[in-house]
DNA sequence: CGCTAAGCGAGACGGTACGTCCGGTCTTCCA
DNA sequence: TGGAAGACCGGACGTACCGTCTCGCTTAGCG
């Protein structure tokens, strides 16, 4: 694959040389990321502050500006520890996607789960603000997508594939556009207020796309 | 149904009754709407303030502040007020959904339509400003739904509806719905850079969502 | 001789041109002049600090940089201030420098007068803390100069001058370098803390000064 | 007269005993010297800081604040240590001053020598620094005064009671005193810049000083 | 037609946060 | 164990904007 332009710098890159990161304090960065977190889900987004987040943490705020170049940067590495956290307390196979056989209802499941997440009020406020500073911030976003995004919509993927293999997709489909027809509504509904997410809706929309919207 | 809370106000609402419209200033308006529009295409939407608007605009700030609430509301109507000239300008039926009897070639011609009009520099700032403002905040959300994405998704749910009529698509599909699988995945990937957005690709789009992943 | 450089600019001066003067609260200088003096007063000039300043004036701290350009100059005006409530409160004369037609014992009156000025610690503080920045910056050291101290000498000279037309004091003496005799020593000691101020050491300048160090 | 109060330390004496000094290293202490100069020539003293000086010195900070309390310690030995090896470079006897018999003579010459060297732009940064510290904080000034200030003065006082003993100089007259009259005021108008320093000045103080105002 | 009550340009104000700089302490690793 | 290096907590710096608040000055509408 060609490799990507790794994405405009907003600021000219003052090339600032990254510090000795081996004498790096973990008990500064675990007190931020904790901090970050909590005042994203007690504040909001835009009212959480760099200064905030130091006095918050008993960390100084050079400490922060040492390590990150931004607020969203801080938030986005916090919400990655708190995710890998998760990950290791849930057990890995937890987020993997089943294989039945039945795609449909593998589907199912995975995206009724992807819809409880949405809601959990401890993930929604800084997966919200990551996203939204994605829209506007080129280079966050696709950090993000890598980051957060990605390794999730691999998994549909190789799903897909293997119905592929299976007969149960048409072999002609690109998988990674086909995930889209039922991920990405969802995302929009979510991400934009377009509309209600529920369990009945995620089940339509596995069904909406795999049959297709043309009678048969 | 429960019934929806309105979304909260930050400020709790002073009650501030808007001021005597009829006297107001159409000529600093304009100018606003102007350097509001100019200024995010020039610094980007989170350098650009009420101050620098008022300043290019020559206006006083309170003049902004008398008539919108933050700066995403100023922005928000600024942009309307673009589309309704582009509009005027491009003639009304412009904007709407052929119906040649041939949906997939329909909905091609709008999708792509629609490509074109993502890429154009001088939607794409306010609109992924305002997108972005949107995902935070839910007030603003709903509004940049209702006002700038409800009319153009509207249409094609009425052109999902004759489709249906006409017997090209399941009568047991619902339109609002149905149209989320071509229409979202493209939203996704222009808002979350999740992925190129082509002619090509909007085409796969119409093909998969009309005929389904799975093999028929 | 070669042109006198005339007084270097530290910052080159970024011609900031003065705001509109008309609209200055006079509330907000007279609780930045009493703020200064207080904080100067109780923990020092090197410990007084803008911000400081501006949180005990109940003042934003763009009001003290709108119209000051440095701490000292904050402090120099303060200083005036609080001189010219004095000179208020005291009766302009108080300030004077009698004539009885006796030189001696008039300014033996007057130098007590100033030991016992300089020894109130009302005074003390700010009056050191402008000082030591005149020694240093010499642009502040003129306005000082200019503002606090000529105003005081020039009575002296004045008193040598009425003297000089008595014929109590040598036609050929400078009375602008004669008054240094007696004035500066004082200033010296207490300036570099090199000696004991008192009454009795001032007597003795007066009449060393007067009458010199070589026996008639 | 009463105990003279030791002058107030502003840490409470943290009784921090120095450390071994005998394994002080010679080579880190003369390149803070030189830096310390440098650097108040160059920027001036506010803008001096210890981490400049170590920095510039190639020298960690610990290593200053191990043997130094302060940037104005620093910068006083610095300048004891740049006037020791003025006194070896000149000779020992270049600061002496002249007995020929003439007092007047003997004086003006001093205190032309005495103007050159406030003038001598190597000299002025650093002095007037010390100079304005010590005016703010009486400990650093004692402690000029003592080992910069003093010894010079202490020839004077010599010099005068040699010529009181030849019977130039009045027997009643207090050679500490009496020395003030003519070297106060050339100190006052460099530290304050309250009027030019040149050597007609101090010829004429010499001589206002020895016959003094009054007529004879 | 003049009075009066807005909207308006301007910008000073009390604040909050920014991102930087430096003070002084502490820790690590080298000589 | 002194010294070079530099991360750390703290706190002031000077700047940029926020949203509110006066100021005079148009500019209607109404009396």
């Amino acid at each position: 694959m060609a490799a990507q332009k790794p994405a405009h710098a907003p600021t000219p890159a003052p090339d600032r040389p990254h510090p000795d990161a081996t004498r790096r304090s973990q008990r500064s960065r675990q007190a931020i990321y904790d901090a970050a977190l909590a005042l994203v889900a007690e504040v909001g987004y835009p009212k959480t502050t760099i200064e905030g987040i130091a006095a918050r943490a008993g960390v100084g705020k050079q400490t922060i500006y040492r390590w990150w170049t931004a607020k969203a940067d801080v938030l986005l590495e916090a919400f990655l520890d708190l995710g890998e956290r998760a990950v290791q307390a849930a057990g890995e196979e937890a987020y993997a996607i089943p294989d039945t056989g039945d795609l449909a209802a593998d589907l199912k499941v995975v995206l009724r789960a992807t819809v409880d997440e949405l809601r959990d009020p401890k993930f929604e406020a800084p997966y919200r603000a990551l996203a939204a500073e994605g829209v506007v911030n080129e280079q966050l976003g696709r950090e993000f997508v890598t980051r957060l995004l990605e390794p999730s919509l691999q998994l549909h993927a190789d799903r897909l594939r293997a119905a592929q293999e299976a007969g149960h997709v048409r072999p002609d489909i690109d998988p990674r556009i086909g995930l889209e027809l039922f991920v990405s509504p969802l995302a929009q509904r979510w991400l934009q207020h377009t509309g209600p997410i529920s369990h009945a809706y995620t089940d339509t929309l596995v069904d909406y796309a795999l049959h297709g919207l043309a009678p048969r």
